[in-house]
DNA sequence: TTTTGAGTTGTTCGA
DNA sequence: GTCGAACAACTCAAA
Protein backbone atom coordinates (compact mmCIF):
# COMPACT_ATOMS: atom_id res chain seq x y z
CA UNK A 1 0.00 0.00 0.00
CA UNK A 2 1.35 3.44 -0.85
CA UNK A 3 0.81 6.16 1.70
CA UNK A 4 0.98 9.94 1.70
CA UNK A 5 1.02 12.26 4.71
CA UNK A 6 -1.44 15.13 5.09
CA UNK A 7 0.25 17.47 7.52
CA UNK A 8 -2.46 19.73 8.99
CA UNK A 9 -1.45 23.08 10.46
CA UNK A 10 -3.85 25.96 10.01
CA UNK A 11 -6.19 24.19 7.62
CA UNK A 12 -8.23 22.12 10.04
CA UNK A 13 -10.96 21.02 7.65
CA UNK A 14 -11.73 18.25 5.17
CA UNK A 15 -13.90 20.23 2.73
CA UNK A 16 -12.48 22.47 0.01
CA UNK A 17 -8.95 21.37 0.86
CA UNK A 18 -6.77 21.08 -2.28
CA UNK A 19 -3.74 19.79 -0.35
CA UNK A 20 -5.81 16.93 1.04
CA UNK A 21 -7.22 16.10 -2.38
CA UNK A 22 -3.75 15.89 -3.81
CA UNK A 23 -2.59 13.76 -0.90
CA UNK A 24 -5.45 11.36 -1.59
CA UNK A 25 -4.76 11.34 -5.33
CA UNK A 26 -1.07 10.57 -4.96
CA UNK A 27 -1.29 7.45 -2.78
CA UNK A 28 -3.70 4.71 -1.75
CA UNK A 29 -4.00 5.88 1.84
CA UNK A 30 -3.50 9.18 3.64
CA UNK A 31 -1.98 9.53 7.08
CA UNK A 32 -3.41 12.57 8.92
CA UNK A 33 -0.78 14.35 11.02
CA UNK A 34 -0.62 17.26 13.41
CA UNK A 35 2.62 18.30 15.09
CA UNK A 36 2.67 20.43 18.23
CA UNK A 37 5.70 22.70 18.00
CA UNK A 38 7.03 23.51 21.50
CA UNK A 39 8.35 26.82 20.20
CA UNK A 40 4.78 27.89 19.45
CA UNK A 41 3.31 26.45 22.62
CA UNK A 42 3.00 28.43 25.82
CA UNK A 43 2.83 26.00 28.77
CA UNK A 44 0.95 28.64 30.74
CA UNK A 45 -1.96 28.17 28.36
CA UNK A 46 -3.94 30.65 26.30
CA UNK A 47 -7.39 30.97 24.77
CA UNK A 48 -5.92 30.51 21.30
CA UNK A 49 -4.32 27.23 22.33
CA UNK A 50 -7.53 26.09 23.94
CA UNK A 51 -9.39 26.80 20.73
CA UNK A 52 -6.76 25.04 18.64
CA UNK A 53 -7.06 21.99 20.83
CA UNK A 54 -10.84 21.93 20.46
CA UNK A 55 -10.51 22.29 16.72
CA UNK A 56 -8.02 19.44 16.54
CA UNK A 57 -10.37 17.22 18.51
CA UNK A 58 -13.17 18.06 16.09
CA UNK A 59 -10.94 17.18 13.16
CA UNK A 60 -9.89 13.94 14.82
CA UNK A 61 -13.53 13.01 15.31
CA UNK A 62 -14.33 13.76 11.68
CA UNK A 63 -11.47 11.62 10.41
CA UNK A 64 -11.81 8.93 13.05
CA UNK A 65 -8.24 9.37 14.25
CA UNK A 66 -5.36 11.80 13.95
CA UNK A 67 -1.66 11.19 14.48
CA UNK A 68 -0.44 13.78 16.95
CA UNK A 69 3.25 14.34 17.58
CA UNK A 70 5.13 16.70 19.83
CA UNK A 71 8.45 18.29 18.90
CA UNK A 72 10.43 20.08 16.23
CA UNK A 73 8.36 19.71 13.03
CA UNK A 74 11.43 19.11 10.86
CA UNK A 75 12.29 16.11 12.99
CA UNK A 76 8.78 14.81 13.65
CA UNK A 77 7.54 14.96 10.07
CA UNK A 78 10.63 13.12 8.87
CA UNK A 79 10.14 10.51 11.55
CA UNK A 80 6.52 9.87 10.59
CA UNK A 81 7.49 9.64 6.93
CA UNK A 82 10.04 6.98 7.82
CA UNK A 83 7.61 5.04 10.02
CA UNK A 84 4.94 4.65 7.33
CA UNK A 85 7.33 4.81 4.37
CA UNK A 86 5.31 7.67 2.94
CA UNK A 87 5.86 8.69 -0.67
CA UNK A 88 4.94 12.35 -0.21
CA UNK A 89 3.89 14.99 2.36
CA UNK A 90 1.17 17.50 1.58
CA UNK A 91 0.60 20.92 3.09
CA UNK A 92 -1.15 24.19 2.43
CA UNK A 93 1.48 26.92 2.09
CA UNK A 94 2.22 29.03 5.16
CA UNK A 95 3.46 32.58 4.55
CA UNK A 96 4.02 33.65 8.14
CA UNK A 97 7.46 34.77 9.39
CA UNK A 98 7.80 31.59 11.44
CA UNK A 99 5.89 29.10 9.33
CA UNK A 100 7.52 29.80 5.99
CA UNK A 101 11.15 29.17 7.03
CA UNK A 102 9.99 26.12 9.00
CA UNK A 103 8.45 24.65 5.85
CA UNK A 104 11.62 25.35 3.89
CA UNK A 105 13.58 23.43 6.49
CA UNK A 106 11.15 20.50 6.45
CA UNK A 107 11.30 20.41 2.67
CA UNK A 108 15.10 20.19 2.77
CA UNK A 109 15.01 17.42 5.34
CA UNK A 110 12.57 15.40 3.26
CA UNK A 111 14.55 15.90 0.08
CA UNK A 112 17.31 13.90 1.74
CA UNK A 113 14.86 10.98 1.65
CA UNK A 114 13.64 11.85 -1.82
CA UNK A 115 10.19 12.51 -0.45
CA UNK A 116 8.58 15.66 -1.85
CA UNK A 117 6.88 18.23 0.37
CA UNK A 118 4.01 19.34 -1.84
CA UNK A 119 2.63 22.82 -1.15
CA UNK A 120 -0.88 23.08 -2.56
CA UNK A 121 -3.07 26.06 -1.89
CA UNK A 122 -2.84 28.52 0.97
CA UNK A 123 -5.13 30.02 3.61
CA UNK A 124 -6.04 32.75 1.11
CA UNK A 125 -8.19 33.07 -1.99
CA UNK A 126 -5.24 34.68 -3.75
CA UNK A 127 -1.86 33.57 -2.47
CA UNK A 128 0.44 36.33 -1.15
CA UNK A 129 2.70 37.71 -3.85
CA UNK A 130 0.22 37.16 -6.68
CA UNK A 131 -1.43 40.60 -6.73
CA UNK A 132 0.89 42.94 -8.62
CA UNK A 133 0.67 46.32 -10.31
CA UNK A 134 1.44 46.95 -13.98
CA UNK A 135 5.15 47.19 -13.24
CA UNK A 136 5.05 43.79 -11.58
CA UNK A 137 5.50 45.21 -8.08
CA UNK A 138 3.48 44.67 -4.92
CA UNK A 139 0.90 47.20 -3.82
CA UNK A 140 1.49 49.15 -0.65
CA UNK A 141 -1.94 50.75 -0.53
CA UNK A 142 -5.08 48.79 0.18
CA UNK A 143 -7.55 50.21 -2.31
CA UNK A 144 -5.62 49.54 -5.54
CA UNK A 145 -4.67 46.14 -4.11
CA UNK A 146 -8.28 45.28 -3.41
CA UNK A 147 -9.40 46.16 -6.96
CA UNK A 148 -6.77 43.98 -8.56
CA UNK A 149 -7.37 41.26 -5.96
CA UNK A 150 -11.10 41.30 -6.69
CA UNK A 151 -10.50 40.98 -10.43
CA UNK A 152 -7.76 38.40 -10.01
CA UNK A 153 -10.27 35.64 -9.41
CA UNK A 154 -9.82 32.41 -7.48
CA UNK A 155 -10.39 28.75 -7.91
CA UNK A 156 -13.84 27.32 -7.41
CA UNK A 157 -14.19 25.45 -4.11
CA UNK A 158 -12.66 22.00 -4.36
CA UNK A 159 -14.99 19.00 -4.30
CA UNK A 160 -14.86 16.71 -1.32
CA UNK A 161 -13.84 13.16 -2.20
CA UNK A 162 -13.51 9.97 -0.28
CA UNK A 163 -10.21 9.52 1.52
CA UNK A 164 -8.82 6.19 2.75
CA UNK A 165 -7.23 7.16 6.02
CA UNK A 166 -4.23 5.38 7.44
CA UNK A 167 -4.61 4.74 11.16
CA UNK A 168 -1.62 2.51 11.64
CA UNK A 169 0.51 4.86 13.75
CA UNK A 170 0.33 5.53 17.45
CA UNK A 171 -0.42 9.04 18.59
CA UNK A 172 0.78 10.93 21.65
CA UNK A 173 -1.83 12.39 23.97
CA UNK A 174 -3.13 15.85 23.29
CA UNK A 175 -1.70 18.41 25.70
CA UNK A 176 -3.92 19.79 28.41
CA UNK A 177 -4.66 23.48 28.12
CA UNK A 178 -5.58 25.79 30.90
CA UNK A 179 -8.13 28.44 30.06
CA UNK A 180 -8.72 31.40 32.32
CA UNK A 181 -11.61 30.60 34.61
CA UNK A 182 -15.00 31.60 33.35
CA UNK A 183 -13.92 32.06 29.75
CA UNK A 184 -16.08 30.53 27.07
CA UNK A 185 -14.34 29.99 23.74
CA UNK A 186 -16.44 29.52 20.58
CA UNK A 187 -17.43 26.05 19.41
CA UNK A 188 -14.60 24.82 17.20
CA UNK A 189 -14.41 22.71 14.06
CA UNK A 190 -15.40 22.66 10.43
CA UNK A 191 -19.00 21.77 11.14
CA UNK A 192 -19.40 24.66 13.58
CA UNK A 193 -17.74 27.04 11.11
CA UNK A 194 -20.07 26.06 8.28
CA UNK A 195 -23.14 26.25 10.49
CA UNK A 196 -22.22 29.72 11.69
CA UNK A 197 -21.39 30.88 8.17
CA UNK A 198 -24.69 29.66 6.72
CA UNK A 199 -26.62 31.32 9.52
CA UNK A 200 -24.82 34.57 8.75
CA UNK A 201 -25.57 34.28 5.01
CA UNK A 202 -29.27 33.92 5.83
CA UNK A 203 -29.27 36.54 8.58
CA UNK A 204 -26.71 39.19 9.39
CA UNK A 205 -25.22 39.58 5.92
CA UNK A 206 -28.17 41.59 4.59
CA UNK A 207 -27.37 44.51 6.91
CA UNK A 208 -23.66 43.86 7.34
CA UNK A 209 -22.55 47.12 5.73
CA UNK A 210 -24.16 49.15 8.51
CA UNK A 211 -24.41 46.76 11.44
CA UNK A 212 -20.81 45.58 11.34
CA UNK A 213 -19.84 48.67 13.31
CA UNK A 214 -22.33 48.01 16.09
CA UNK A 215 -20.93 45.98 18.97
CA UNK A 216 -24.30 46.18 20.73
CA UNK A 217 -26.01 44.44 17.80
CA UNK A 218 -23.14 42.00 17.33
CA UNK A 219 -23.41 42.77 13.65
CA UNK A 220 -20.30 40.92 12.47
CA UNK A 221 -20.07 37.34 11.25
CA UNK A 222 -17.56 36.26 13.91
CA UNK A 223 -15.88 34.12 11.28
CA UNK A 224 -12.37 35.38 12.07
CA UNK A 225 -11.54 32.49 14.37
CA UNK A 226 -12.63 29.91 11.80
CA UNK A 227 -10.57 31.60 9.10
CA UNK A 228 -7.61 31.78 11.44
CA UNK A 229 -7.57 28.01 11.86
CA UNK A 230 -8.69 27.16 8.35
CA UNK A 231 -11.91 25.47 9.44
CA UNK A 232 -13.37 27.19 6.41
CA UNK A 233 -11.57 28.58 3.38
CA UNK A 234 -12.23 32.17 2.20
CA UNK A 235 -12.74 30.76 -1.31
CA UNK A 236 -15.77 28.86 -0.02
CA UNK A 237 -17.11 32.06 1.47
CA UNK A 238 -16.48 34.11 -1.67
CA UNK A 239 -18.33 31.52 -3.75
CA UNK A 240 -21.30 31.73 -1.37
CA UNK A 241 -21.20 35.54 -1.46
CA UNK A 242 -21.34 35.46 -5.25
CA UNK A 243 -24.54 33.40 -4.97
CA UNK A 244 -26.10 35.55 -2.28
CA UNK A 245 -29.16 37.66 -2.95
CA UNK A 246 -28.29 40.01 -0.09
CA UNK A 247 -27.96 43.71 -1.03
CA UNK A 248 -24.94 44.48 -3.18
CA UNK A 249 -23.56 47.00 -0.67
CA UNK A 250 -23.54 44.44 2.12
CA UNK A 251 -21.95 41.71 0.01
CA UNK A 252 -19.29 44.07 -1.33
CA UNK A 253 -18.46 45.20 2.15
CA UNK A 254 -17.98 41.66 3.39
CA UNK A 255 -15.81 40.87 0.38
CA UNK A 256 -13.72 43.94 1.18
CA UNK A 257 -13.16 42.72 4.71
CA UNK A 258 -11.85 39.43 3.32
CA UNK A 259 -9.61 41.49 1.03
CA UNK A 260 -8.13 43.22 4.09
CA UNK A 261 -7.15 39.88 5.50
CA UNK A 262 -5.43 38.98 2.24
CA UNK A 263 -3.79 42.40 1.90
CA UNK A 264 -2.15 42.21 5.31
CA UNK A 265 -0.99 38.65 4.62
CA UNK A 266 0.52 39.90 1.37
CA UNK A 267 2.29 42.78 3.13
CA UNK A 268 3.64 40.51 5.86
CA UNK A 269 4.90 37.91 3.40
CA UNK A 270 6.81 40.66 1.62
CA UNK A 271 8.04 42.28 4.80
CA UNK A 272 8.32 39.60 7.51
CA UNK A 273 10.02 42.12 9.79
CA UNK A 274 6.80 44.17 9.96
CA UNK A 275 5.37 41.62 12.41
CA UNK A 276 7.62 43.20 15.04
CA UNK A 277 9.17 46.33 13.62
CA UNK A 278 7.60 49.56 12.42
CA UNK A 279 6.44 49.21 8.82
CA UNK A 280 7.31 52.89 8.48
CA UNK A 281 10.28 53.33 10.77
CA UNK A 282 9.90 57.09 11.21
CA UNK A 283 7.48 56.69 14.08
CA UNK A 284 9.85 54.54 16.10
CA UNK A 285 11.58 57.81 16.99
CA UNK A 286 8.49 59.11 18.79
CA UNK A 287 8.52 59.49 22.54
CA UNK A 288 6.54 56.71 24.19
CA UNK A 289 5.85 55.95 27.82
CA UNK A 290 6.97 52.69 29.40
CA UNK A 291 4.09 50.36 30.20
CA UNK A 292 3.29 50.65 33.89
CA UNK A 293 0.21 50.85 36.07
CA UNK A 294 -1.85 52.49 33.31
CA UNK A 295 -1.05 49.58 30.99
CA UNK A 296 -2.28 47.19 33.69
CA UNK A 297 -5.47 49.22 34.04
CA UNK A 298 -6.01 49.04 30.28
CA UNK A 299 -5.54 45.27 30.24
CA UNK A 300 -7.90 44.83 33.18
CA UNK A 301 -10.59 47.12 31.79
CA UNK A 302 -10.14 49.68 34.57
CA UNK A 303 -9.48 52.85 32.56
CA UNK A 304 -12.73 54.52 33.58
CA UNK A 305 -13.79 54.92 29.93
CA UNK A 306 -16.85 52.67 29.58
CA UNK A 307 -16.45 51.56 25.96
CA UNK A 308 -12.73 50.86 26.48
CA UNK A 309 -13.34 48.87 29.65
CA UNK A 310 -16.20 46.94 28.04
CA UNK A 311 -13.95 45.92 25.15
CA UNK A 312 -11.05 44.85 27.33
CA UNK A 313 -13.38 42.82 29.52
CA UNK A 314 -15.00 41.19 26.51
CA UNK A 315 -11.53 40.13 25.41
CA UNK A 316 -10.88 38.44 28.75
CA UNK A 317 -14.34 36.90 28.92
CA UNK A 318 -14.57 35.54 25.39
CA UNK A 319 -11.13 35.66 23.80
CA UNK A 320 -12.66 37.93 21.21
CA UNK A 321 -13.48 41.59 20.78
CA UNK A 322 -15.68 43.40 18.29
CA UNK A 323 -13.57 45.03 15.57
CA UNK A 324 -14.86 48.55 16.11
CA UNK A 325 -13.99 48.26 19.78
CA UNK A 326 -10.55 46.86 18.92
CA UNK A 327 -9.86 50.13 17.14
CA UNK A 328 -11.15 52.19 20.05
CA UNK A 329 -9.08 50.41 22.71
CA UNK A 330 -6.02 50.40 20.45
CA UNK A 331 -6.29 54.11 19.84
CA UNK A 332 -6.69 54.62 23.57
CA UNK A 333 -3.50 52.70 24.37
CA UNK A 334 -1.40 54.42 21.71
CA UNK A 335 -2.83 57.94 21.74
CA UNK A 336 -4.18 58.39 25.29
CA UNK A 337 -1.64 56.32 27.21
CA UNK A 338 1.25 56.87 24.74
CA UNK A 339 2.30 53.23 24.94
CA UNK A 340 3.92 51.60 21.91
CA UNK A 341 1.61 49.54 19.71
CA UNK A 342 3.52 46.29 20.07
CA UNK A 343 2.64 46.03 23.77
CA UNK A 344 -1.03 46.11 22.81
CA UNK A 345 -0.50 43.75 19.89
CA UNK A 346 1.17 41.24 22.19
CA UNK A 347 -1.69 41.42 24.69
CA UNK A 348 -4.20 40.86 21.90
CA UNK A 349 -2.29 37.83 20.63
CA UNK A 350 -2.15 36.45 24.17
CA UNK A 351 -5.91 36.63 24.56
CA UNK A 352 -7.62 36.45 21.17
CA UNK A 353 -8.75 33.09 19.85
CA UNK A 354 -8.51 34.54 16.34
CA UNK A 355 -5.10 36.16 16.94
CA UNK A 356 -3.40 36.31 13.56
CA UNK A 357 0.01 37.89 13.24
CA UNK A 358 -0.70 39.65 9.94
CA UNK A 359 -4.13 41.10 10.65
CA UNK A 360 -3.44 41.83 14.30
CA UNK A 361 -0.08 43.50 14.04
CA UNK A 362 -0.86 45.47 10.92
CA UNK A 363 -4.15 46.57 12.42
CA UNK A 364 -2.17 47.90 15.37
CA UNK A 365 0.34 49.58 13.10
CA UNK A 366 -2.53 51.24 11.29
CA UNK A 367 -3.80 52.69 14.56
CA UNK A 368 -0.30 53.80 15.54
CA UNK A 369 0.08 55.52 12.18
CA UNK A 370 3.11 53.46 11.24
CA UNK A 371 1.49 50.94 8.90
CA UNK A 372 0.28 50.93 5.32
CA UNK A 373 -2.22 53.70 4.63
CA UNK A 374 -0.99 55.47 7.73
CA UNK A 375 -3.79 57.30 9.47
CA UNK A 376 -3.46 61.07 9.56
CA UNK A 377 -1.73 61.99 12.78
CA UNK A 378 -4.67 64.07 13.94
CA UNK A 379 -7.05 61.12 13.85
CA UNK A 380 -7.44 60.30 17.53
CA UNK A 381 -10.49 58.28 18.51
CA UNK A 382 -12.67 59.95 21.11
CA UNK A 383 -13.79 57.05 23.34
CA UNK A 384 -16.83 58.94 24.60
CA UNK A 385 -18.15 59.89 21.17
CA UNK A 386 -17.33 56.47 19.74
CA UNK A 387 -19.35 54.89 22.52
CA UNK A 388 -22.34 57.13 21.88
CA UNK A 389 -22.16 56.56 18.15
CA UNK A 390 -21.73 52.81 18.01
CA UNK A 391 -23.38 51.71 21.26
CA UNK A 392 -26.17 54.29 21.46
CA UNK A 393 -28.23 52.57 24.15
CA UNK A 394 -25.19 51.34 26.06
CA UNK A 395 -26.23 47.72 25.61
CA UNK A 396 -22.68 46.61 24.87
CA UNK A 397 -21.21 48.53 27.79
CA UNK A 398 -23.75 47.13 30.24
CA UNK A 399 -23.12 43.61 28.97
CA UNK A 400 -19.49 43.71 30.13
CA UNK A 401 -19.22 46.47 32.75
CA UNK A 402 -21.44 45.22 35.53
CA UNK A 403 -21.00 48.25 37.78
CA UNK A 404 -22.63 50.48 35.13
CA UNK A 405 -25.78 48.41 34.67
CA UNK A 406 -27.85 50.85 36.71
CA UNK A 407 -26.22 53.94 35.25
CA UNK A 408 -28.67 56.28 33.47
CA UNK A 409 -28.04 56.60 29.74
CA UNK A 410 -27.13 60.30 29.82
CA UNK A 411 -24.16 59.51 32.06
CA UNK A 412 -23.30 56.05 30.76
CA UNK A 413 -20.75 57.02 28.12
CA UNK A 414 -19.00 59.58 30.30
CA UNK A 415 -15.75 58.61 32.03
CA UNK A 416 -16.16 57.25 35.55
CA UNK A 417 -13.09 57.90 37.67
CA UNK A 418 -10.85 57.92 34.56
CA UNK A 419 -7.10 57.28 34.67
CA UNK A 420 -6.42 60.10 32.20
CA UNK A 421 -8.12 63.16 30.72
CA UNK A 422 -8.87 62.44 27.09
CA UNK A 423 -8.72 66.02 25.81
CA UNK A 424 -5.39 66.54 27.53
CA UNK A 425 -3.87 63.29 26.23
CA UNK A 426 -5.13 64.01 22.73
CA UNK A 427 -3.18 67.28 22.76
CA UNK A 428 -0.19 65.43 24.16
CA UNK A 429 -0.36 62.80 21.40
CA UNK A 430 -0.61 65.46 18.69
CA UNK A 431 2.34 67.31 20.22
CA UNK A 432 4.47 64.17 20.19
CA UNK A 433 3.56 63.45 16.56
CA UNK A 434 4.34 67.04 15.69
CA UNK A 435 7.78 66.73 17.26
CA UNK A 436 8.58 63.63 15.17
CA UNK A 437 7.25 65.25 12.04
CA UNK A 438 9.54 68.26 12.45
CA UNK A 439 12.58 66.11 13.10
C1' DT B 1 9.14 61.76 -16.87
C1' DT B 2 5.65 64.46 -15.12
C1' DT B 3 1.34 65.17 -13.43
C1' DT B 4 -2.78 64.21 -11.19
C1' DG B 5 -5.84 62.00 -8.12
C1' DA B 6 -6.63 59.39 -4.18
C1' DG B 7 -6.01 57.56 0.31
C1' DT B 8 -10.99 52.08 5.80
C1' DT B 9 -12.57 52.95 10.01
C1' DG B 10 -12.03 60.68 12.91
C1' DT B 11 -12.64 65.05 15.51
C1' DT B 12 -13.59 69.71 16.19
C1' DC B 13 -15.36 74.06 15.26
C1' DG B 14 -18.39 77.35 13.65
C1' DA B 15 -22.42 78.47 11.01
C1' DG C 1 -29.14 69.10 16.61
C1' DT C 2 -27.01 69.04 11.80
C1' DC C 3 -23.75 70.13 8.33
C1' DG C 4 -19.50 71.26 5.93
C1' DA C 5 -14.89 72.61 6.25
C1' DA C 6 -10.47 72.29 8.18
C1' DC C 7 -7.10 69.54 10.12
C1' DA C 8 -0.90 68.35 6.62
C1' DA C 9 1.65 66.64 3.99
C1' DC C 10 3.17 62.65 1.74
C1' DT C 11 3.23 58.42 -0.79
C1' DC C 12 1.46 55.51 -4.02
C1' DA C 13 -0.60 54.34 -8.47
C1' DA C 14 -1.75 55.25 -12.90
C1' DA C 15 -2.42 58.17 -16.88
Amino acid sequence: MTCSVMWFRRDLRLGDNPALLEAAASAETVLPLFVFDPRLWDPAGSPRQAYLLASIKALRDQIGGLVVRWGDPAHEVERVVAEVEASSVHIAADYDPYGHPRDVEVKQRLEGREVPLARVGSPYAVAPGRVLNQQGNAYQVFTPFSKVWRDHGWRAPAETRHVSWDHSLESVDLPAVRVPGGMTVPVAGEEAALTKWRAFLDGGLATYDVDRNRPDLDGTSRMSVHLKWGEIHPRTMLADLAQSDAPRKAVDRYRTELAWREFYADVLARRPDSARDYYRPELAAMTYDDPGEQFEAWKDGRTGFPIVDAGMRQLRAEGWMHNRVRMIVASFLVKDLHIEWHHGARHFLDWLVDGDIASNNHGWQWVAGSGTDAAPYFRVFNPIDQGKKFDPQGVYIKRYVAELRDCPLDELHQPHDPIVDHAEERREALARYEAVRRA
